[in-house]
DNA sequence: CATTTTATCTGACTAAAGTCAGACATCATG
DNA sequence: CATGATGTCTGACTTTAGTCAGATAAAATG
């Protein structure tokens, strides 16, 4: 009974019944379930035929068969694609709408109904995030953004109180060299972020300088998502976006209060090196040639 | 991105799919899922038709059938259950056996599967525990056991393990009193552990003396469970189990060191009084009268 | 012991999901 | 611009799941 595949399994079993619920309440709005999954593929965006498609696992008849239900219905319209007419691309109709919202509202009181069951909330979330990372750890898209986005902010203010809470004295960014957002832009850097579905769960920048290096900046990894080699997938994107952009020097600055992150780049061909800044943070210097 | 909401529908989906996983591995073995649900149910000692029947939610005349395809397969046999002929009790043959043991080979490996993707195990096995504890957490079962049974000695050891890392000058078993265990089995008194599917998640004690008054002994709730108010239920069902038992006064003894245990006495009826006896560990005593 | 209840089974049915072959229009390529 | 590849659609089909109304035999009840 304490082994870990049979607490493994025990959840499986937990979590089936639960996610059939969630079958069990769409079935509710008087529709067969296959078509209540592509109304809801293509109120969350997918609008490309064959994207939906691909994404439920659809034969391509009973997927058109699917659209004419919908279409029937007076829920979706689908149009031939600008660039191909080949394809098609559906979109809701005003009435598709008010229908997918209220799949929406049921998915979303399914997801209440689950965090009302714990008092300890942040725990259960918690719990839910780091599962959710492990289990789409191969989906987990490495994705170029502005350092200015919102998944980009995102991720820095995560780093910032982590700092924080790391740091024996705190971790003040105003008294740290914060990288200018252009030097994280192409073609002078990039900035780069680990999306698990649609939650950002790591990041780091790249930040071009006019000294013949650039460095690396803002690396971070979600607490539910370590373990993962999130990290060194991160430092990879980031040293091929710098061989992309000509530069052949990358150095970056730590604190050995961060252990975890000095191993990292021993083991993936950094050098220690004397401190080469004056912010009074990084006690550890690094320099890779690539 | 970071509300509760999109986090729980976030691994909602990511589970989704790994849940869906291990039905299409099933059905790999050639047979519809309906059929390898009910010949898995008979494999995990359910034999009783009825008790299948709910536990699946089929519909008898789908029941039957299913019952009739397992057989023509040569893999069930089914006779009339010998206290009421009514009944049917289902069995494996050495065929079905087989074909069990394939079913669980495939669900003992989607388990690991899963627990490979991540590096740090036991986070992810505690943040399974947790999530499965909330989620069946209307379907935690308390059983009245034998003290020595074997999922009473695993809430002990897990119970000795925590008062080890709480208390600062650590737990030694044999320093305290160790109650007798044929105290705790009827009439004398009971030991109650609260199971969520297989797994022990909790447990209570309830020690029979010769001085008039019964004590309630080993009040443990699993970390992955607390917040679930199962300590109360727990503690309810202590005192129901007196109540039967005859018994018109409770005591019992705790340390300051555990002040949730501490905040449910107080408010559930239990009043303070003085030491009653001198174990070394206790530093607070309770009664109450039933 | 007659009557009712219960557990299972059978036949007849429907709905949903999925498969397959071919038709058709459009695009990409040499 | 002929040819093959691609994306979608339609028709014909099967499998799976599920429903419902009796039939039957064995308890349970008064």
């Amino acid at each position: 009974m304490l082994d870990p595949v049979s607490r493994v399994r025990r959840f499986n079993r937990a979590v089936t019944s639960a996610v059939g619920a969630l079958d069990t309440s769409f079935l509710g709005r008087g529709r067969p379930l296959g078509a209540a999954r592509v109304l809801n593929a293509i109120g969350h965006g997918r609008s490309d035929v064959a994207e939906i498609r691909d994404y439920l696992a659809l034969d391509s008849g009973l997927m058109s068969r699917l659209l004419r239900s919908l279409e029937d219905e007076g829920l979706i319209e689908t149009a031939a694609h600008e660039d191909d007419a080949r394809r098609r691309v559906a979109k809701l109709t005003r009435a598709g709408r008010r229908e997918f919202a209220a799949y929406e509202a049921l998915s979303n009181a399914q997801a209440e109904g689950l965090l009302a069951q714990h008092s300890q909330r942040e725990a259960l979330l918690a719990a839910m995030d780091l599962i959710a990372s492990a289990l789409t750890r191969e989906r987990v898209a490495l994705d170029e953004v502005d350092p200015r986005s919102e998944q980009a902010r995102y991720c820095l203010g995560e780093y910032y109180a982590e700092l924080g809470r790391r740091f024996s004295q705190g971790f003040d960014v105003s008294l740290s060299r914060d990288p200018d957002a252009k030097d994280m832009r192409r073609p002078r850097g990039t900035f780069i972020v680990a999306m698990s579905d649609t939650l950002p769960i790591g990041c780091v920048g790249l930040k071009g300088t006019d000294h013949g290096y650039a460095e690396i900046k803002r690396l971070w990894v979600a607490p539910a998502a370590r373990g993962l080699r999130l990290g060194r997938r991160l430092m990879d994107a980031a040293e091929d976006a710098a061989r992309e952009l000509g530069i052949g020097l990358l150095r970056l600055d730590t604190n050995s209060a961060l252990p975890e992150a000095g191993q990292l780049y021993r083991s993936t061909g950094w050098r220690e090196i004397p401190r080469f800044n004056d912010d009074p943070y990084p006690d550890l210097f690094f320099e890779k040639r690539l």
